[in-house]
DNA sequence: TCTGGGGTCCTAGGACCC
DNA sequence: TCTGGGGTCCTAGGACCC
């Protein structure tokens, strides 16, 4: 017997370009046409639609390397929306979420759904029915995966995408067929797009023959164990339908908290530095509140920019320590500014900076401290949680950016201070602002 | 000649994902 | 001129413990 077959069946959902799809949504004008969106700042292209593919722009080009055929073949380029995103993205997991009590959410466009004990149902009739609902009531175009494990399930995603079989349905049922049609697929389809295998193992395996996912899956696990490791140990299980990967329902709560951006230009002076750090730490803790955590220490650093050999090259970091863990943006915010004191030199033209919480716990449980440095103890911290649950209520019910700290700077968003990113063509908060509801003229 | 055994914690680095 | 941002897991090796 070439595969076995899980006793699970699970179900990739995820959305066709998914920004461009978003963007396509509200501008029908998009519809047809080569469309990408850039990444933060216009740097790079992060989503292609069908158009523009086959245009032969690729992932992740720095737009200003192909800019000039790109528009002269009258492509489009869209900064990046990451407010009208996240909105149009749960809708549709909500919609999605109708189609099984077991969900994950995997990434802003990806939902696994887990179909196990669902073979009494025609699965590929459900799936047609997601895929209709999700198209008339967000308008985002999905497709779907069926596979007894997440790793089949991730390819035949991609099978539905790209196979000439399944792409006018946007549907891959691998559950549905015999050992013969799987070993068919699978050896069509290059081990270097299996899910979990990154362009490092692609080319080892390569060098070891072992070419195609059905190589793959025919390949002794512990011998994967042994010359590479455990992770692609169960890539190689899941191929032969051996399901080592389980759904995660509830996300858990992060290990660490990233804020970082790069500049929308070169920045030299600490005042201006100091705006951002301030601006990041004020972003990262509103996360790390969010999750109900706190932090015992976070990271700051500095980078000059890394492409351009002219500049001198300096990459600082430096880990501040708290005291007692802690979610208050005005205490973090001034542990960032006196880490970023300290690896600041002048003379160098920074290109982006950022700050990471680490050691994060749960901010219920309290830590009793010998010494607390706040006048008063246990009365001033608890004022200071008032003015965090504030502050929060503020921003989340009059939009982001209402209230802020001033070690920020005292201007707006809008006011662009050198450091923010640039977004050259941006779109219309289109769902998320009254002044910006799309509007329907009467001819 | 011959130098225990079993464990934890931490860090850095490497690989992957979207 | 112009090259994103935010995560996870695993492994190896060193320090340290009894």
């Amino acid at each position: 017997m070439l595969f076995t077959k899980s006793e699970k069946t699970f179900a990739l959902i995820d959305g066709n370009a998914f920004y461009v799809s978003c963007e396509r949504v509200f501008n029908p004008k998009l519809s047809g046409r080569p469309v990408v969106v850039l990444s933060n700042n216009d740097g790079c292209v992060v989503a292609r639609s069908d158009e523009a593919k086959a245009l032969g722009v690729a992932m992740g080009a720095p737009y200003f390397k192909i800019r000039k055929p790109y528009e002269k073949a009258g492509g489009i380029a869209l900064s990046s929306n990451y407010t009208l995103y996240a909105d149009l993205s749960s809708r549709m997991m909500s919609i999605i979420g109708q189609y099984s009590d077991r969900q994950e959410i995997y990434s802003i466009d990806e939902s696994f759904l887990e179909w196990t004990g669902f073979r009494h149902f025609d699965l590929d009739r459900l799936a047609v029915d997601l895929r209709q609902r999700v198209g008339q009531w967000v308008g985002i175009p999905v497709g779907i995966g069926i596979g007894c494990t997440k790793t089949l399930a991730k390819l035949a995603n991609r099978l539905a995408k790209k196979h000439p079989d399944f792409r006018r349905a946007g549907i891959c049922n691998l559950t549905a067929l015999p050992d013969a049609a799987l070993e068919r697929y699978l050896s069509g389809f290059e081990a270097g797009d299996v899910w979990g295998v990154g362009p490092r193992w692609a080319a080892k395996l390569a060098r070891q023959g072992i070419r195609t996912a059905f190589d793959l899956s025919r390949v002794e696990p512990a011998w994967v164990r042994q010359h590479y490791n455990v992770v692609l140990e169960r890539t190689a299980w899941e191929l032969r339908g051996v399901a080592c990967l389980s759904q995660e329902e509830a996300p858990p709560t992060k290990q660490q908290i990233v804020s970082s951006r790069s500049f929308g230009r070169l920045v030299g002076d600490l005042a201006s530095l100091r705006q951002a750090v301030s601006t990041y730490t004020a972003r990262a803790t509103e996360k790390l509140r969010q999750q109900g955590s706190q932090t015992q220490a976070l990271t700051v650093f500095l980078h000059t920019p890394p492409f351009n050999t002219q500049e001198p090259q300096y990459h600082p970091s430096v880990t501040v320590r708290l005291q007692e863990p802690s979610s208050d943006t005005l205490t973090l915010g001034k542990a960032a500014l006196s880490g970023l004191e300290r690896i600041y030199q002048p003379g160098y033209r920074y290109q982006k900076a950022g700050v990471m919480l680490l050691e994060l716990s749960s901010a219920r449980v309290e830590q009793q401290v010998l010494f607390p440095q706040t006048p008063g103890g246990t009365r001033a911290r608890s004022s200071r949680e008032r003015l965090m649950e504030t502050l929060d209520r503020v921003n989340r019910e009059m939009g982001r950016d209402s209230l802020w700290t001033a070690s920020q700077g005292i201007h707006r968003q809008e006011a662009s201070p050198n450091w923010r990113m640039q977004r050259g063509n941006l779109s219309p908060a289109y769902t998320t602002r009254w002044d910006q509801l799309p509007q329907v003229k009467a001819i």
